[in-house]
DNA sequence: TGCAAACTACCTACTGATAGGTAGCTTATA
DNA sequence: TATAAGCTACCTATCAGTAGGTAGTTTGCA
């Protein structure tokens, strides 16, 4: 079914869903066929990525099956292959961009500083934003904790995540004229990650702002 | 294959591993039956107990199965529903009998105290070892931190593992002479937990060290 | 004889993965 | 401008392997 609309195309992908319609813009290519998911606007692999994202910082790299998330998204678990060969391919895109946007909402720790701003404020703000926001566990902490059973590409994603983490926070402590700045990242990102992992354990956020404040 | 030695028999259980040696002490009830790994004898149940142990510190709830299990200890995975009748079951007595030899190990806040040593360097050198001994997370911060994932008989235990931890904390700082215990010990364990993850993640235990030191 | 602790033999459900096919679109060529 | 070739993004059908779990049976001891 096919329902022609200005310079897009609007076509029902699936019976079943309602609310599955895939919005081809005639402008771009094909690749960036856009799926309409209430009011996000994404690609089936931006949508795979995010249902993927929510099963695993619920339950780990093994919450997630390609059957659920293809379920999720309106197509059919062979396909997901095409997006992504493996599941383990899929795991570490997912890490991979997953500390991309951790970094881009972070911003320049020296610039906020210069703005009059606490970097490691804004630091803490992130992950509480991670834990109250969405309710789940921050992704790279879990996959971490985990990971001597990932696959090998996934669980060098995930170094990456805490080796960036550990750099910015380095260059933080030390615009705050910490005397060790080194160790005070270490402290700063084990505190944050353990006050989470304590808050999912008891279901109780309040330990994240018992320990932040 | 049936060996008498003295009051015991030995049984040969797989034929493809010499190590795996079933050991009845015939004064014993059959319940009791102990397995010889090396040089620790133990019942089947807490063989059982112990692969899982090592498999989840690793890879979390769904990094075991009753299969590998069974093979570990040298019986069929049919058998293992014996002595756990789901995983579940299996999974909630482990971190049952995980947070009981925890707080055994950890003794009285009260009697460290008064012997004169920081009760909270007990607690850290009890998480130092667990990390470095074994090379394996938490059993509780990995399940933790995957809690919404866990049954909900599991995910209790995991509860109570915390809620007794803070406890002891809170005493041990309230002894300490801490203006805040109980703030304290949510810190206490944030930051344990959270080096422990960090270590794991970035396979290096100086992580820990240096957060503890 | 009764019971503990295993066994054999299965089942259903689900896992990631592969092969081969197709509709609609784009691009290069004649 | 028409057509051939190739691409994208899916599809159906199927695979071997593994998951947890069950029913009924056997074994060896007390």
């Amino acid at each position: 079914m096919w329902i022609k609309h200005g310079e897009n195309t609007v076509k029902r992908v699936s019976e079943n869903n309602e609310n599955m319609l895939l919005l081809v813009n005639n402008n771009l290519p094909v690749d960036n066929a856009v799926t309409l998911l209430g009011n996000m606007k994404m690609t089936k692999k931006e949508a795979l990525l995010k249902a993927a994202e929510n099963k695993v910082r619920q339950g780990g790299y093994s919450n997630f099956s390609f059957r659920e998330l293809a379920n999720e998204v309106g197509i059919k678990s062979a396909s997901v292959h095409y997006h992504f060969p493996t599941k383990a391919d899929l795991g570490a895109e997912l890490a991979h961009q997953y500390t991309n946007s951790f970094l881009a909402a972070l911003g320049d720790p020296a610039n906020i500083k210069a703005s009059g701003i606490n970097p490691i404020d804004v630091y803490t703000q992130l992950f509480r934003s991670a834990l109250i926001t969405d309710d789940k566990m921050c992704l790279c902490g879990l996959l971490g904790a985990q990971s001597e059973s990932l696959p090998d590409k996934v669980r060098l994603e995930v170094k990456r995540f805490f080796n960036e983490n550990l750099t910015w926070l380095t260059v933080a402590h030390t615009a705050n004229g910490e005397q060790d700045p080194a160790q005070a990242a270490v402290v700063t990102i084990s505190l944050l990650e353990g006050a989470m992992m304590i808050s999912k354990a008891l279901n109780d956020h309040s330990y994240f702002e018992t320990v932040t404040q």
